[in-house]
DNA sequence: TGACTGATTGGA
DNA sequence: CCAATCAGTCAT
C-alpha cells in the first residue's frame, strides 16, 4: 500500500501484445506521457481510440510493408507516427505480436492543463491536435514506449477508474473511406475532450 | 462545403 | 514520371 496508490503502473509491451481491437478500448483511461527534450512532462488521459488491424482496408499496412508502415509489423510497445494531409501528425501505439501488423490510433486526450486562453477540453481533441499539443512528429516514429524515452503509457490510476462498460461508447471510425462499417472506435461517454460525439 | 499541405502510393 | 489519395482541422 505504498507506491501503487501514488504512482501509476507503466504499460508494458506484453500488455500491448494483443489484437488492436482488444487493446483499443482498454487504453481508454490510461495516460499518455510525453517528456519534452527540455525535460518537461506533459500528461494526457486517453479518451478516444481507434483500432487498425489485419484485413482492414483502412489500415496503412493493408496491402504491403513499406518504409512508412514497417513499424506496425514489428513487436508491440513502439510508436507509429505518420504525416497526414501534409500538415498534421497522427500517433499510434503498435499492438499485437511481432509479425502481425496492428496499431491503435490515439484520437484524443484530456490534458491536465493547457496554455492561457486555450480550451482545456478541446486542446487535444483530435489526432492532429494532440500531436501538436505534445510536440509529436515523425522523429518519434518507432520509438520505444517506456520511461526515459520521449513517450510512454501508464495504466489507469485508482482516481480515474472507469465506472464500467457503460461509460464506454463503441462506434465506427472517423475520416476513412474504406472499412467504414467496422465498429472499431471507442471513446469515453460524456467526455468533453472527445474529438466528435 | 472547400482550402490547405506534402509524403506516399499506384499506375502509365 | 505524374496524378490521386490521405486515419485532419478550421473557416466559411
Amino acid at each position: 500500500m505504498v507506491n501503487s496508490t501514488v504512482f501509476n503502473q507503466i504499460v508494458e509491451p506484453n500488455w500491448l501484445a494483443r489484437p488492436a481491437t482488444i487493446v483499443a478500448p482498454l487504453l481508454l483511461g490510461c495516460v499518455l506521457v510525453r517528456q519534452l527534450p527540455d525535460g518537461r512532462v506533459i500528461r494526457g488521459l486517453i479518451v478516444e481510440t481507434e483500432a487498425y488491424a489485419v484485413g482492414d482496408p483502412a489500415f496503412h499496412a493493408y496491402k504491403r510493408r513499406s518504409d512508412r508502415n514497417s513499424v506496425v509489423f514489428g513487436p508491440a510497445g513502439r510508436s507509429y507516427v505518420y504525416l497526414i494531409y501534409g500538415i498534421y501528425h497522427c500517433f499510434n501505439v503498435v499492438t499485437d505480436v511481432d509479425g502481425v501488423p496492428s496499431a491503435v490510433l490515439i484520437r484524443a486526450l484530456q490534458l491536465e492543463s493547457v496554455p492561457d486562453g486555450e480550451n482545456l477540453h478541446r486542446f487535444a481533441a483530435g489526432p492532429g491536435k494532440l500531436c501538436l499539443a505534445l510536440q509529436i512528429d515523425r522523429s518519434l516514429n518507432g520509438s520505444l514506449l517506456q520511461p526515459g524515452e520521449a513517450l510512454w503509457l501508464e495504466h489507469r490510476s485508482s482516481e480515474q477508474q472507469l465506472a464500467g462498460s457503460d461509460s464506454i461508447v463503441q462506434t465506427t471510425r472517423i475520416g476513412i473511406s474504406k472499412g467504414v462499417d467496422l465498429p472499431w472506435r471507442w471513446y469515453i461517454k460524456n467526455c468533453a475532450a472527445v474529438s466528435r460525439f
